[in-house]
DNA sequence: TAGATTGTTAATCGATTAACAATC
DNA sequence: TAGATTGTTAATCGATTAACAATC
């Protein structure tokens, strides 16, 4: 049932994981079958755009009945890719780094995480959760040995690109970067990045602006 | 030099704190002036978006010369509200509680973190980087006295709706969430969400979708 | 003044919504 | 079969890019 598969736009991506967690929801429901209208309702997207979204990755649903929900549930999780393991890495073990180590959403997404590391002597050789902290230098032997994918990388802003392209040379194929700065990577790196300085700064433009009016 | 302000589309709004971002760095380089085109470069932006974001807000350039680095840096900083103080309290002081009461971000944009709260007695009366860690009941009360005006949620997802309801019923008026769901809250409510599971999903997506190829 | 670069209008592109024939 | 709802095409809307006159 699936398309050949052209180039998805990011919009369409970006709404995946929101109508993932929909359909996990409703599968604890044990709601069986749902229509784009009523799921659009719940989600506050048109019935439209669903079925638009959906029709990019095949036709999942049948005429006149909808959406069996655990279906497509799982044919989402199949798109995003949440069934295929990913050993990862966390660089930093500062409170970020720490905080994500014990971040539970691991598991659902496919991610392992392997190890952290860090500069600091007095973080390595401690654990987070079995994890260990290890000293920077290993990292590069580790991510051959371990057949490390991705790097997490939770320093501060000065150190974020440097261990950037030490990544990339030890072979990592994707960063998950809460540093604030863009990185430099090889086009084939992927990068996704969590900006919680610009998030904040659109909040408090949000508040301003309603305080103007 | 400010516009009458009609509504701005939220795609500008998400680009100011890139270019509030790159021209700090600018002006920590001694970088006086840049024209559109020298900007987008660096961004990765068309001159044409630069110019057009830019003049939502007032006509801050100059033909034939560009734009006044410091001053522009200074005009998107009063755009955003970045002068503004808003005071803030963290629900949920674990571990990314934690790590986001040790986020050194706040200062920059305004916020000031003022307490948390939690319910695990193990946690309540224990202080981190000198904000004291209280006991949820007291939050309500906390709240009008200290005159709070957004609220933090770092609990888990179960908790969440329960504590964003508390926190309107108390009188706030923006929340920055960290709990993956979408929140319920009255209309003049802001809600700015950090959604780390799916950006962690459309990571595995974009790591998925290369490995097809 | 001549050159450069803005502010702004017009053209293009992409994303969302509406409509409807296909079909379960 | 009749009703419901999809998959898909067409229309609309909004965002981005290009073009250029205004002007420093």
């Amino acid at each position: 049932m699936e398309k050949p598969q052209t180039s998805i736009s990011m919009s369409v991506i970006r709404r995946l994981p929101k109508y993932y967690r929909y359909l996990s929801e409703l599968v604890e429901k044990g709601v069986t079958r749902i229509s784009s209208k009523e799921f659009g309702r719940i989600l506050g997207f048109t019935a439209s755009q669903i079925r638009q979204d959906l029709n990019c990755f095949g036709g999942f649903g049948q005429q006149g009945y909808g959406y069996n929900v655990k279906e497509l549930r799982d044919e989402i999780a199949n798109i995003l890719g949440l069934n295929k393991n990913n050993d990862a890495i966390i660089i930093g073990a500062g409170n970020l780094g720490q905080a994500i180590a014990n971040y539970s959403g691991f598991r659902g997404s496919g991610f392992l995480l392997k190890a952290m590391f860090d500069i600091n002597p007095r973080l390595v050789g401690i654990s987070i959760r079995d994890i260990k902290i290890m000293d920077i230098d290993e990292m590069a032997g580790f991510i051959e040995e371990a057949k490390i994918n991705v790097g997490i990388i939770c320093t501060p802003k000065e150190g974020s690109q440097g261990v950037a392209d030490r990544l990339v040379k030890a072979g990592i194929k994707a960063i998950w970067n809460f540093s604030p700065t863009d990185l430099n990577v090889p086009g084939d790196v992927i990068v996704e990045n969590v900006q919680l300085s610009e998030s904040l700064m659109v909040l408090a433009y949000l508040i301003n602006e309603r305080d103007r009016i």
